[in-house]
DNA sequence: GTCTATAGTGCGATAGAC
DNA sequence: GTCTATCGCACTATAGAC
C-alpha cells in the first residue's frame, strides 16, 4: 500500500462540493474538506491557491474546448460563425448526462457571491484568451473582443437555460437559439429592410 | 471638538486608493488604511464588508445613472435604443475631467485579480438590475437579458478605450462607436442585403 | 509540517447628538 | 432617555512564510 492514497486532488474537489452543498460555503472550513479527503489542511492549500479555487479546478479543459472550437473553424468564417463553431465545440463538454451534476454545482456557486465572483473571473479570462485566438485568425480588434465577449455571454445564458428545471433540449440547441436571439436583437426588421 | 472627525468613510476610501496605488493591494493592510484615515481597523470593517469593497463604495450612483437611462428612454424605443440611451446617461458620470482619476483607479483594480473579481461581480449585478428594468418596460425575456449584458459589455469596452493613453474623444462618442461595432458584427452585409 | 500575519466577526463599553 | 458612530478586545479561519 502506498504511503498515501493517490487522487488527493480529486477527493478534495468531491469533498468540497459535498460539504458546500450540505452546510454552505461559509460554514465549511478548509480543514473539514481536508479531513474528509484524508489529507491535512496544508495539503489542501498546496493543491488550490485558495478555498474557492477547489470548485474551479476542472475549468481548463472547458476553456480548451472553447478555444479549439475557435481554432478549428473554417478560415473564411465570419467572426460570428467562429463563435457559433466554438459554442458547438464547448457543448460536447456538457452532454445530457452531466446536466444534473451541473445543476448541483451551479446551485452551490450561485448560493454564494464569493464563488460567483470567481466564476466571473474565470469567464473573463476565457473571453480574453478567446479574443487572442480570434486575432490569431486575423480578426481585427474591435470585432475580436466583441465577438469573444458575446460568445461567453451566449454560453452563459444558454447554460443557465439548459439547467432550468424541466428543460430537456441539448446545450447546442439552446446555444443556437440564444445566438439567434442576440442577432435578432441587434438586427431589428427595420434595419434588415430599410 | 467632536470626539471623532466626520467623514470617516470618505477618508478611508481616499486612504485605501492611495495606499493600494503606492504599495500594492496585498502589501496594504486594513489597519494601515484605518490608521491613515484616523480610525481603528474595526471601524474600517464597519464601513466596508471586506477590504476590496472600499474601492467600490461609490458604484451605486454609477449604477443608478445607468438605470435612469433605461427608465427615461422613450416608451416606443427598441431594446437596443434603450441601451444606447442608458449608455448616454451613464457617460455623464464620466466627464473628461475625471479621466485621469479613472485611469489611476483602473490601474489599481487591474493590477490585482481580487479587485478585478469584485469589479466583475459589480458589473454582473448591474446587468441584472438593468434586465429587471428592461422587463419593467415590457421587453420580454431573452431580449431583456441579452440587451442588458450587451449594454455592460459595450460600456466596459468603451470605458477601456476612453482610458487609453492619448485617447481624447469623449466617453459618449466611444460608446456610440463600440455599439456600432457590435451591431456591425452581428449584422454582416450578407444578412442586411440577402 | 509548524508558525505567524492578516482578514473578518461578535460583543460590550463609551461618548456625543437628538 | 434613544440613537449612532466609534473603540477595544477576544476570537476564528485563511493563507503564506519559514
Amino acid at each position: 500500500m502506498a504511503r498515501w492514497e493517490p487522487g488527493a486532488r480529486g477527493r478534495l474537489r468531491a469533498a468540497a462540493l459535498e460539504l458546500f452543498a450540505d452546510q454552505g460555503y461559509d460554514e465549511t472550513t478548509a480543514a473539514q474538506i481536508a479531513a474528509r479527503a484524508g489529507v491535512t489542511e496544508r495539503t489542501f492549500f498546496r493543491h488550490f491557491d485558495d478555498k474557492r479555487e477547489v470548485l474551479f479546478a476542472g475549468s481548463e479543459d472547458f476553456a480548451r474546448a472553447f478555444l479549439d472550437g475557435v481554432r478549428d473553424a473554417p478560415p473564411e468564417a465570419a467572426p460570428l460563425d467562429v463563435v457559433a463553431h466554438a459554442l458547438t465545440s464547448v457543448a460536447t463538454f456538457f452532454p445530457d448526462e452531466r446536466r444534473d451534476d451541473s445543476r448541483g454545482r451551479w446551485a452551490v456557486i450561485h448560493a454564494h457571491p464569493a464563488l460567483r465572483e470567481r466564476e466571473l473571473l474565470k469567464l473573463a479570462g476565457l473571453a480574453g484568451v478567446l479574443a487572442t485566438a480570434m486575432r490569431e485568425r486575423g480578426v481585427p480588434d474591435p470585432a475580436a473582443v466583441l465577438a469573444s465577449e458575446s460568445a461567453v455571454t451566449v454560453f452563459r445564458v444558454a447554460f443557465g437555460r439548459w439547467l432550468a428545471v424541466g428543460e430537456e433540449r441539448s446545450l447546442v440547441d439552446l446555444e443556437r437559439e440564444v445566438l439567434g436571439e442576440l442577432t435578432a436583437l441587434t438586427t431589428p426588421a427595420s434595419q434588415v429592410v430599410p
